[in-house]
DNA sequence: GTTGCCATGTAAACTGTTACATGATTTC
DNA sequence: GAAATCATGTAACAGTTTACATGGCAAC
């Protein structure tokens, strides 16, 4: 039993992060809290118990310092291999319709450790999902926007405008890439 | 101690849902799972406590049932209150930044709750916020752009993008409220 | 008559939040 | 030398997930 290694989501933003160079505890929690990266709790409660969950799993690991600096982290052969599985991964549909933000940061630690033809089936696969969906929920208004409350329509036409900016950044990203 | 209630967001959305018409738990799940409303749990192991929590804060009661038909929830006064007091709190800048999703699901509670102007002042509220925030986002990214690898730019625009699409949404709401 | 959905719940494990605690180093 | 920030952690608690369990009712 056990034999699993489920990192949250939380994990694999540490491991996304460590992915380059190395970081501190403090490092990271500075990263969470400063920077317009991801919703991740910055609060010491989480970062420090999430980090390790890591290194008990072997996906990231104490670097051996020279001097007495404070204590940084970096990932292992097995992170790496670890993180990589999970950027490739098809995406679901549930993923395209609630969970956008994961899909980006996927995309975003992408860069090095994914090759070219993988980034371009994993954005085209991204596409396709939305454009399916961005139908499904404007099917779903013409039938029914004559019944919803006027709030309702607004804030689903809301949802509808989000993913069709999506699509348009999937296009453009595709060009830019090929 | 414990004077405190504080509700949950999925909390809140049960109240929201529960404002017009007594639900089941097994009616709430299925709007959860098949509606786009939301990314709320549909487990049976997070709804049912959560109506009792909210039953408990007297927040929500049981209708008495003539028939013996399934066991429905409707809100109470008490829970109203409390419903509209989350609904036309101000908005906190972190919300704009991280919980568009949360703005969104207030607004489309506020249909018959809250009166016209504090609707208003909500919409200006956030679209000023958001103003600020793009501002931000895009002075970041002048200064930092030629520093950023290539994926790490193509997800902030990203970024930028939905909120602007967010800002546009208000506009056009405030245009229709008005 | 059995398959599938309606309907409600519980238990264990895990994650995350909040608050507390501590000490070093930097800045003014 | 006081205040702020760096830096790491723990403990109690609350909420969520996952899996299990159960029974009624409807369809075919």
């Amino acid at each position: 039993m056990k034999k699993d290694i489920k990192p949250t989501l939380l994990d694999f933003a540490i491991l996304g992060l460590i992915q380059d160079q190395p970081l501190s505890g403090y490092g990271i929690r500075k990263v969470f809290e400063e920077t317009a990266m991801g919703n991740y709790s910055n609060s010491p409660g989480t970062i420090y118990p999430a980090i390790k969950r890591l290194e008990k799993f072997e996906l990231a690991e104490k670097v051996l310092q020279k001097d007495t600096a404070k204590t940084r982290f970096q990932i292992t052969q097995k992170g790496l291999l670890r993180l990589k599985e999970w950027l490739i991964q098809p995406i679901e549909k549930k993923e395209v319709e609630k969970k956008t933000d994961e899909l980006l940061l996927r995309f975003a630690f992408m860069e090095t450790l994914v090759n070219k033809e993988q980034k371009i089936i994993f954005l085209h696969s991204f596409q396709d999902l939305l454009k399916t969906y961005i139908q499904d929920l404007q099917t779903f208004y013409s039938n029914e926007s004559n019944n919803m409350p006027l709030h309702a329509r607004l804030a689903f036409q809301h949802g509808i405008e989000s993913n069709k900016t999506t699509l348009k950044w999937c296009k453009n990203t595709i060009s830019v890439l090929t």
